[in-house]
RNA sequence: GACCCUAUCGUCCAGUGGCCUAGGACACUCCCCUUUCACGGGAGUAACACGGGUUCGAAUCCCGUUAGGGUCGCCA
């Protein structure tokens, strides 16, 4: 345990969130939660054009969607605050006027420049080892800039300067700033301050290899509590690219990979992501579940199907037996909504397939009157009385199969058929195959 | 273009000189289970980018080539 570790996430608000920054977010809160450090989260919206309140909003909601918290930052505080770029002007002016006194500074077309140190920077990164960077040429290293000429601050300065003012000891972020990070080491250098350790975590690209943007599939958070993912099917996804528990584990619960974690164990390489093995992932976090969660989790989505459920308990059932079948939360509307609505339709193609005999209907015929004498009707009375059905009519049971359920869900595949009409109940059973029969003998 | 990083199955991840005729997972194919679909179980297809070294021995070390990614902004 080292409770001077501090780490920060950083992201601008463009809008969404990222899964490339979602992952950056994990590891550094799983570095900090692993060596019980600190967790800071800094908004950097010097772009006052795209600095909008919800913008922000939607950082923070994936954030804590996805379990991430964090130990000061927006609508928490702490003790390095403010926590928004745009509210630390006055910190900024300062270390501007540190840096004009000690002569780093020079002006050019409005703006202001800082002068580089003209030398080879070595970068000892904890992830990518130790390299070196030549500066010296100003014809392929021109000074950076650090100020517009309207005030405002460019992110290289303002990014060092709060790392400076906020204590931070480990910088994790993306390779993308790999090659920015010898300017930022100059500024540390012409600030008299020591720099950070740096972490430079692999990128996320799409499985293709392209570069992932916000249209691409899986790109941003938001899509996935949309989509109905559990966050921590996406979090263990999201902490298996570009590192590993190295003992060939994959499904990891949040504590372990805690426990697990580590910057040594970060590989290199860009990942290229796969929505395939995020959603098997999401399967088998839907599983094991309990089953007042997963309904936690379904309850937003069968509330805007419209679904008149009553109480929430009354779910439970039904939940329980189509759960094995849901890939997604968003799903469950279609696999559930005909257990509450007597007004369900059938899938034209399913019907098709289930009535397509001219005997299905005669057998149907028998079996209504089989149920409707089933004397204690429970899943296993209405296997044996269809089965029984069967046999009279020389037919086999899974001839039977198919078009009962079609005639009672009006779709082709659902939860286990007997526990299913089991919770339909005996009256509602025998109501929907009677319909289904006179439906489908006139057409 | 310059500089930096990377290179194992289609994808993610093991592998850090001999245990590798390269292992696990997703996806895919087939089989089994089964009351459809799914789940579950089993099997299979499939990779060390290429060329040079170093070494008794290389997926593992070095060099080059090629390919991919990143940075070079008065974006972050």
């Amino acid at each position: 345990m080292n409770p001077e570790i501090r780490v920060r996430f950083a992201p601008s608000p463009t809008g969404y969130l990222h899964v490339g920054g979602a992952r950056t977010a994990l590891f550094n809160w799983l570095y900090a939660r692993h060596h019980g450090g600190k967790f800071v989260l800094r908004i950097e919206d010097t772009d006052k054009a795209r600095n909008t309140q919800e913008a922000v909003q939607v950082i923070l909601d994936g954030l804590r969607w996805l379990g991430l918290d964090w130990d000061e930052g927006p609508e928490v505080g702490g003790a390095h605050g403010p926590y928004f770029q745009s509210q630390r002007e006055d910190i900024y002016e300062t270390y501007f006027q540190k840096l004009l006194a000690s002569g780093h500074l020079y002006e050019d077309g409005g703006a202001w420049r800082f002068r580089s140190l003209r030398e080879i920077v070595v970068v000892d990164d904890i992830v990518c080892g130790r390299i070196e960077f030549d500066l010296s040429n100003p014809e392929t290293h021109p000074d950076m800039t650090i100020r517009r000429p309207d005030g405002s601050w460019i992110f290289h300065f303002v990014n060092v300067v709060d790392d400076i003012e906020m204590g931070i000891t480990h910088v994790i972020r993306g390779e993308d700033h790999l090659s920015n990070t010898p300017k930022h080491l100059e500024l540390f250098k012409a600030l008299g301050c020591q720099p950070p350790s740096y972490a430079h975590i692999p990128l996320i690209l799409n499985k293709d290899g392209s570069k992932m943007s916000k249209r691409d599939a899986g790109a941003s958070i938001t899509g996935y509590i949309e989509a109905g993912y559990t966050p921590g099917a996406l979090r263990n996804y999201l902490s298996l690219l570009g590192w590993s528990p190295k003992d060939n584990r994959e499904l990891l619960e949040l504590e372990e990979t805690v426990n697990l974690f580590d910057l040594s164990k970060v590989n290199r390489k860009n990942a290229h992501f796969d929505l395939d093995k995020c959603l098997w992932l999401n399967t088998q976090h839907l599983t094991k579940l309990p089953l007042e969660r997963f309904r936690e989790m379904c309850l937003p989505f069968i509330k805007k199907a419209g679904i008149a459920f009553g109480q929430p308990e009354a779910l439970d059932p039904v939940l329980a037996i189509v759960r094995e079948k849901v890939k997604l939360c968003s799903e469950i509307p279609a696999w559930i909504s005909y257990f509450f609505t007597e007004d369900y339709t059938f899938d034209p193609e399913a019907a098709r397939k289930a009535f397509a005999s001219p005997v299905v209907l005669e057998r149907l015929t028998a079996l209504v009157a089989a149920f409707d004498s089933v004397p204690e009707w429970s899943a296993a009375s209405a296997e044996a009385a269809l089965k029984h059905t069967a046999a009279e009519l020389g037919a086999k049971p899974n001839e039977l199969l198919l078009p009962t359920r079609v005639s009672v869900s009006g779709r082709p595949s659902g939860p286990n058929l007997f526990p299913m009409l089991e919770i339909l109940g005996q009256k509602r059973t025998v109501a929907r195959l009677r319909n289904a029969i006179t439906t489908h003998a006139q057409a």
